[in-house]
Formats: structure tokens, C-alpha cells, sequence
DNA sequence: ACCTGCGCTGAGAGAAACCTGAGAGCTGCC
DNA sequence: GGCAGCTCTCAGGTTTCTCTCAGCGCAGGT
């Protein structure tokens, strides 16, 4: 169980640090905003502590924008209970739980444990591929920051792409997936609809993700190396 | 200061309750889960001390449904340490803390002031979304200042909708929801509500934050798209 | 260099999905 | 009983999507 704790009280993270290792967890620290949101952004963490009050970036921020970058990690605010911001903020952005300073190292653990065995399913699952996104939750998409708007069909057909990216998918293949077993017409359909995508999630980046291997079908890939 | 407690052990019961009230709480004692549930929904109690072994309807069950109903009393759950049911669960449900039997009563008191310190208002009592506000308590809702007048089955399909805000709902989906699981109709019917609810939350104010995912269903989002 | 066949694309017919106005049946209230 | 408000059905109209077709371009083979 990996944490991340983000604290710039060094007395008491070094506290809870202490504590939480002893628990049996591995904890990273890290002392202002900026730094957390890159720890959080690059590691694998199952659960993030985030004080409000950081320096250089405050937990409000860091939160936001690790939703923005669509990592959905479970958080855990800490709040002075003076503080400026309410928690109902905090639920707002997306925190997870909170706890009021000062808070009993007993019921952090708890709370710690009842975010990790709750965590990760309840998330909006996202498909990402490169700068690719899609949410099956909210059907949408997006490339970078741009939204895509698809048809149900080309949907179901990025769908499927996604699941099966950097492989070779065949039109049989596409066919037997994405549209109805019934379905009676030729494969061009499947031409025509690998043109529609192409036309939304490459030509206006100036990006060909989408490549044809002639004979055998197409490929979906990254736009850059991950 | 009121306080629910929900305990079959009648002498328990009494005990507690005649502590509390020398505390200065008034308190209402219920024996069953479902009388405790129908309570605690009733009136508007600083918590609610909830036991988990209940004839009728478990703690368990009564704080889950509580919490759908969007009940946001904080919760003490009263485990026995032999129980089922494990602390850890009771965190998953929403409990805000929980005490293991046999409990001291000072603990108790302590554990209950601090609950009602950091409490209620710090739970959402309404929906929001942007602009729009739902709040289940008065069933009213509003778009910013201006009231809306709603009936109820407009009034149910935009609760269903603001509780699956951001995500596609298909028609099918709203009908079990949202109508009486026995209903028969086509669902066209959803389409005229929607179209009666939109007139309603949004041309008035020029907004589409309810929009046609066309073959998938419909999505109520925030009035600020990104 | 020239074929041949695979893949791409624009146009458009047809169908599906959706929206909406009108109104019938109900219920509750005066 | 009569009215008002709500729920739901129906049918016609509108929008949008899906798929077909035909012609063109290009890759790969000879």
C-alpha cells in the first residue's frame, strides 16, 4: 500500500510518516504543491494525503488539476479548521474524504483503509492512449484538451480501437465487434467509418494514429512514446 | 442537541439514553432498523448513534439507505467486536466513526461532540451542478436566484439526473429509475419529460446542460462545458 | 511503366432517433 | 359537477446517422 503524503508541517509529516510506515505502509513525502502534484502525477499511489495550506501550490490546485490530468487516485484533504476553504469544496473538486486538523492517528488509518478498499472501482474507468482519452462513463472524448464529439457507431468503432491498440485489427474483425452480428453489407462500411474517426481524432492535430496496414486492416497507436 | 439512538437492547438502551440526557442531548430512542431509518429521515438529528445488529433492518442497511436518500446526519455505529461486519465497513458506508461495545460512556460523549463539532453543515444537504441546486430536504430546486416549480415526475427524473450528472443515461435506465418498476409505456415518454424539464432548467436561461447523446441516452452536466 | 486490386472519399437515399403539439384520462379540490 | 393540473399516448415533423455506391488514387507486383 503506497501513499503519498503531502504536508509542508515538516513535524508533523515526519510524525506521520513514522506512523504510517509502522502501519505497513510505504509513504513518500513531499513539502509544497508543485512537487506533490509531480509525485501524484508520475507514481502509482493508492491513496493521497494533501494538506490545503502549501506552499508554492495549494491542495485546492493540486487537486483540480490531477483531475485535469485524469488521475483519479483517491485523496484525502487535511483542513485547519480555520482554514478559508470548506470541505465542501473540497468534496466539490473531487476529494475523496477529509479530516480536520488536529485528527486522531487512529481514525486517519481508518479512513485510509476504507478510501484504499473502496478506491480504484468506483472510478470513471478512462481508456487513454498518447494524449488520447476516452471515458465510457460520460461517452466522451477528448484529445488533449480538445472534446470530440463522435456518432454512436464511431464510438463503438474508437472503442474498440482503443481496447485493442498497437495490434493489427482486421475489417472481419471490426466488423464482428463493433457492428451487429446481423449485419449483412459489405466491409466497406468500415472504410468509410475509419475515414469519419481519422477526420476527428487525427487530420485536425496533424496527427495519423490511425494507420492502415493494407491487406490486413488498421492500427491504432500512441502519438507519442508513453 | 438531539441525538438518535437505534438499539435493540432495551437496557443498553436506557442506560444511554438516560446518560445523554443528563449530558444536556435530547434523544430518541428507536428498537428496530426500520422505525431508526424512518426516523432519522423524519427529523433532523445532530447524529444518530446507530447500532449494527438491529432486528428487522441492519445498521448496515439503515445507514446505506440513509445515505441514498442523501441523508447526511453524521453517523456513530455501535459494532460488536465479534461481529460480521468489520469497522472497515461501516467507513465504506459512510459512517463518520464507530465505537466497539463494550464502549465507555465518557468515550462516547467525547466521540459524539466531536461529530457534531465538525458535522452537518459540512455535508452536502443539496445537489449542485453549476448553477442548478436540487435540494431533496424541501424538494425545491433552483437555477441560480430563480426558483423552479417542478412536478413530481419531472422532479424525480431531474434527481435521478443530477445524481448521474456527467454520465450517459440511457432511456431504459431512467424508466427503472425513475417510473414505477411496473410501468408498461414505450419510452417516449422520457423523451416528452425531458423535453418538458429542459424548458424548464434550461431555455429560460439559454443553457443546454441537458443534452441528446443521440442513440445512447441523455447527460446533464454543468452549466460551464469545458 | 503499366496493371490490378485495395483503400479512400463525396454524395445522397433511407432509416432511425428524437422532438413536440394536441389531447385523453385521472385525480384532487372547490 | 366543474375546473385545474398532472401524466401519458399518439402522430407528424425534424434532425441526424448509417450505409451504399461509384469513381478515383495509390501501392505493390510483374
Amino acid at each position: 500500500m503506497r501513499v503519498l503524503l503531502v504536508e509542508d508541517e515538516k513535524v508533523l509529516a515526519e510524525t506521520v510518516r513514522r506512523g504510517l510506515i509502522n502501519q505497513g505502509f510505504v509513504v513518500d513525502v513531499t513539502h509544497d504543491g508543485v512537487s506533490g502534484l509531480w509525485a501524484a502525477t508520475e507514481n502509482p499511489y493508492d491513496v493521497i494525503l494533501l494538506d490545503l495550506m502549501l506552499p508554492l501550490k495549494n491542495g485546492y490546485d493540486v487537486l483540480k488539476e490531477l483531475r485535469e490530468r485524469l488521475v483519479w487516485t483517491p485523496v484525502l484533504m487535511l483542513t485547519a479548521k480555520d482554514g478559508e476553504y470548506d470541505q465542501t469544496d473540497a468534496f466539490d473538486l473531487g476529494a475523496d474524504d477529509y479530516l480536520t486538523k488536529p485528527f486522531s492517528f487512529i481514525v486517519l488509518v481508518a479512513r485510509i483503509r476504507a478510501l484504499i478498499r473502496r478506491g480504484a472501482p468506483e472510478r470513471p474507468v478512462t481508456l487513454t492512449l498518447g494524449t488520447l482519452a476516452l471515458n465510457p462513463a460520460s461517452r466522451s472524448v477528448r484529445r488533449g484538451d480538445s472534446r470530440i464529439a463522435l456518432t454512436a457507431r464511431e464510438y463503438g468503432l474508437l472503442h474498440y480501437l482503443m481496447r485493442s491498440h498497437d495490434q493489427v485489427v482486421s475489417k472481419s474483425q471490426i466488423l464482428d465487434n463493433v457492428w451487429d452480428p446481423a449485419f449483412e453489407g459489405g466491409d466497406n462500411v468500415v472504410e468509410v467509418y475509419i475515414g469519419y474517426l481519422r477526420r476527428k481524432i487525427d487530420s485536425p492535430f496533424g496527427l495519423q494514429t490511425l494507420t492502415t496496414v493494407r491487406g490486413m486492416g488498421y492500427m491504432l497507436t500512441a502519438d507519442r512514446p508513453e
